[in-house]
DNA sequence: TTATATGCAAACGCTTTGCATCACG
DNA sequence: CGTGATGCAAAGCGTTTGCATATAA
């Protein structure tokens, strides 16, 4: 049921009641937050979570894969919680926040591409996209 | 000759000795900075450049498109020097920061797939690629 | 001449760290 | 039990802001 929680004590961490607190805080999320809006709300739904400890079990979701960190076009650093499968990329909505996880779709073949015009051997890439999810659309028209 | 002096002017800014500085402290780098790196340069080089005189303009150039930034893999805001052209990517090297540019090459319709799938208008989109410059290719085989 | 840009210093917000204590396994 | 995790508080670091002054156009 609750996998974040499931790969934590797989990967062989301890699982603690702040740990837990955390994965429940994502778990309600429905678009992306920082840390800080996490915090926040911790603090406001009155858990009891030091500071420290909640940018440290950020830090680690992300590191077992149960979350993203994304860079906004604001530069601001968001998470949003994704599934630990594959290689995938996010398209986020710039109205609500919520994202969507896609697949390569022909990406490898652009990367490849680059990597041979470029000459620069690649092994990271990062595809960010931002728009609008079915919800929202034609809100930003310019 | 100076091109970002140019937008600067183009652009209606004033072209003020501090911005010329700063103009210069960024051609005269190789890969990728952040501000607080210029900033230092900047001392060491005894300019009178002020803290925020630096940031400001720094962002006036991501404005102007003269600088791009990246988000490097650790979290941090860098920048890199551009040309002002079209929409284009960078290929940052891992190990010397040096970054090349390249264009679209089939991403367009990638991105244009994703948005077909995911039923979201995308109308923003990031790829940022690192890996090693020709100069350092096989150095971080894992 | 006058709006724009600068410099300074202080404030800010996010994030990390040191260290004593706690509790999962 | 013993080590990994926590909480606290303080420090760190990049970045922004308010405001009086200087200067490009």
């Amino acid at each position: 049921m609750d996998t974040a929680v499931n790969a934590v004590s797989d990967a062989g961490y301890r699982v603690t009641a702040p740990r837990r607190a955390v994965a429940d805080l994502i778990a309600s999320r429905t678009g992306h937050f920082t840390s800080s809006d996490l915090l926040e709300e911790a603090r406001a739904r009155q858990l009891r979570i030091g500071r420290a400890t909640l940018f440290r079990n950020v830090e680690l979701f992300v590191e077992l894969g149960a979350l993203e960190r994304l860079d906004l076009p604001s530069g601001e650093h968001a998470y949003v919680a994704c599934e630990p499968e594959q290689h995938h990329h996010h398209v986020v909505c710039r109205a609500c926040g919520r994202s969507a996880e896609v697949e390569d779709s022909g990406l490898q073949a652009v990367v490849a591409d680059i990597a041979q015009r470029s000459g620069y051997e690649i092994n990271v890439h990062r595809l960010e996209l931002f728009g609008y999810c079915p919800d929202h659309a034609g809100v930003g028209e310019t």
